[in-house]
DNA sequence: GTCTATAGAAGGATAGAC
DNA sequence: GTCTATCCTTCTATAGAC
């Protein structure tokens, strides 16, 4: 509470003042952070592009947005596994549903030319989270890999981008 | 202390005796835990399988080891990211070159039908990792988003090793 | 709303008996 | 080696002045 308190320029006394126990500072704090990574998610289901477009969108633009915030996956994660129940309530509320079927009406006829059905639905998207994710998760590793075999980690990034989409349209392409 | 203290049935005086401080108990769990992490690497690099049974070797190995140690993953990622200069230490005295210059003289002519390389193996290799253990750093949004939608987490993992072989080795296949 | 001062609890570490 | 008792620091939280 000390070192937040003067981070914000004020003192410890206020802090309490505005959240009363430091348990409901951290709920707010958690709450306002956890929204930004699921948003990340959300527009790629809309936008008006085919489905390789869409793989090619989601790791250019997840991956950019978590170079400009490098901490939030370990905070998050560490966070969710600390208190299971937080989320669970949360992915209450959502409807997953809704987003497979966005995707089978939008890419109907598409869809035969991948290997995406309902049932490996849940394989597919940890997959592609984890791809995205992991590099941040584990960047203390990788960096300290990186750096040893002497290749660089921002170059890492911005490479991936690229690859990863490479690598999962062609794990799913049927032919 | 204390909560350590009351599961090992012993005292706080007591770790004290043995450890002299906090900061020096928890580095002997540390290194302890994180070994075991690590030595399910290397095996796959000295079995007589081709490229192919090595991949489902390694996936069925790893997930299984994880299914018995399912909070390794996120203390391994917390711990590294909050004391990056440790693993950068251990990862000094190690030698990467050597494990891909084994997977290049092993499997010589085989690799020239895969997409991979010099290269790209530490996109490759992050790509393995991340999607062997990201089930379990995000168990907890994952079995939450599974159980709403129906799925089983217990399966899914299972599933998951066979899934994870045929996806990656699809991937990097030429053709 | 914002501060200083301080209460009250908990945590790490040690002294000393056995 | 193992315990009890206790010191000292740190931390959360509140009281009360302005």
């Amino acid at each position: 509470m000390q070192d937040i308190a003067n981070h914000a320029g004020i003192n410890k006394a206020l802090l309490h003042y505005y959240y009363r126990t430091k348990d409901h500072l951290f709920n707010a704090v958690f709450e306002k952070i956890a929204g930004r990574m699921f948003e990340k998610f959300a527009p790629v289901f809309d936008e008006h592009l085919t489905l390789e477009e869409k793989i090619r969108f989601f790791f250019r633009e997840h991956i950019s947005f978590l170079q400009k915030n490098p901490r939030l996956p370990i905070f998050l994660l560490n966070e969710m596994n600390r208190n299971p129940e937080r989320i669970r309530k949360i992915i209450l509320h959502m409807d997953f549903q809704k987003f497979w079927l966005k995707i089978e009406k939008q890419h109907k006829e598409e869809l035969l030319r991948y290997n995406l059905t309902k049932e490996n639905i849940p394989q597919f998207m940890t997959t592609m989270a984890a791809i995205s994710v992991f590099p941040f998760a584990g960047r203390a590793l990788i960096s300290a890999i990186l750096e040893k075999t002497g290749y660089d980690f921002k170059e890492y990034l911005e490479e991936r981008k690229t690859y990863a989409a490479d690598f999962v349209i062609k794990a799913i392409k049927k032919d």
